[in-house]
DNA sequence: CGAATTATTGAAACATGTCAAGGATCGTGG
DNA sequence: CCACGATCCTTGACATGTTTCAATAATTCG
């Protein structure tokens, strides 16, 4: 379900990532409901899309229906660069989200953007490839939890937009692990959970250690 | 222990990677043997580099000692592309391998290829981030193996470069547990060793199968 | 308020890790 | 060329973390 709507400068107060806006043709946002196909894989690549609100998920599914999600894209952010003319990942609003297309204005400028757009993009996923090789559970969590808050800039509570299916399926873990661990976090009072979809961070040092 | 070395073409038989050649200003081979660094964290970035021949391993240790390895390079690829001025990872030769450095040459070109080397690491760690976050150990093993055979352009025998602990620490197991896999897969009739480096893919599809 | 979805918790099964021993391979020097 | 030591690989037994299955509790939505 989408719905166009016409406000164009509400990601003033974020980052303007790596000068993309100058140049790309920024379209209106439009708004997807939660759980909302942005692209499915397959489809042919060329634009690139920026979160104005809410967040997004990267997936990929495998023939038994084991899903991955390679990456959560929040407000500011900007997602969509492929390799080649097909996508292979499809992307989905998690909760809703306002979506900005940015279109490929030929020139230098634009080219130089995406180059920024896929180093952060190879950053993230090298430090992701860390966390799931080599991290036990309760690592793979604290790590979740401090990489939101960073991005989110909060500095105690954390919202989670995403439920804890999306947090296990980007972790490698089951759901039913994520919510034993934030249960475990929770009586070592490392954290509060105040509401289901809110984490406070009471001993952000404990985290950090705990990320290794 | 590096030795220079001055044959300048040997990488003629391998794809002109993204004709980064073209640009960059190659500089004459350099040998390093086995498990010689390369380049360590937090060391300055700036310049690529060309595998001629051998293979490359990118790692990352955390503060207990596990080590992750976020890709192998083989001869003709291209690797050392960070996203700022401070490495993140350190990369070493797995065995004998020759290394050219591609000086970055000022110019529209190079920045053109550089984008390509970034979109294929890119590409290449969002694979692996589903190999690491949902497949179990068979399904990892079949994964690497057909890899290394499809990048090695391999029909039926893989040589396996790297030890045992290598492929265990990229695959984010045990060495134990990837010998055991391996075993496993020998006694199945899906794979052959017949050298401790050599596995002959006995039977493809099963492996293709096993992957996922 | 009630139904549907999502989250938590428990018990048992399973895959993988750890520790330990023995075997294969490799490189070196006699 | 062989013998030796060092390194790497394999295999076994057991410990552990995580998954799975199942039941209950909390939350969301109409």
């Amino acid at each position: 379900m989408l719905i166009q709507t016409k406000f164009r400068n509400s990601s003033a107060r974020f980052a303007d990532n790596d000068g993309i806006l100058a140049f790309a043709q920024p379209s209106a946002v439009t708004l997807y409901e939660a759980g909302t196909t942005i692209y499915g894989q397959g489809d042919p690549t060329g634009q690139l899309y920026m979160v104005e609100f809410g967040t997004v998920r990267l997936c990929r599914v495998s023939a038994d229906g084991r899903r991955q999600i390679s990456a959560f894209y929040f407000a500011g952010e900007i997602f969509g660069l492929e390799a080649d003319q097909q996508r292979h990942f499809y992307a989905e609003s998690v909760d809703s989200a306002g979506i900005r297309v940015l279109r490929p204005s030929q020139g230098d400028k634009f080219n130089q953007s995406m180059f920024q757009v896929a180093l952060k993009g190879l950053t993230r996923a090298q430090e992701h490839l860390m966390v799931l090789g080599r991290q036990n559970g309760t690592e793979k969590v604290a790590a979740f939890l401090l990489d939101v808050a960073d991005r989110q800039g909060a500095d105690r509570l954390v919202e989670l937009s995403m439920q804890r299916c999306d947090i296990a399926d980007y972790l490698g873990l089951s759901f039913e692990t994520v919510s034993r661990i934030l249960t475990k976090l929770k009586c070592a009072g490392t954290i509060r959970i105040p509401h289901v979809k809110q984490i406070e961070l009471v001993d952000r040092g404990e985290l950090e250690y705990l990320r290794g």
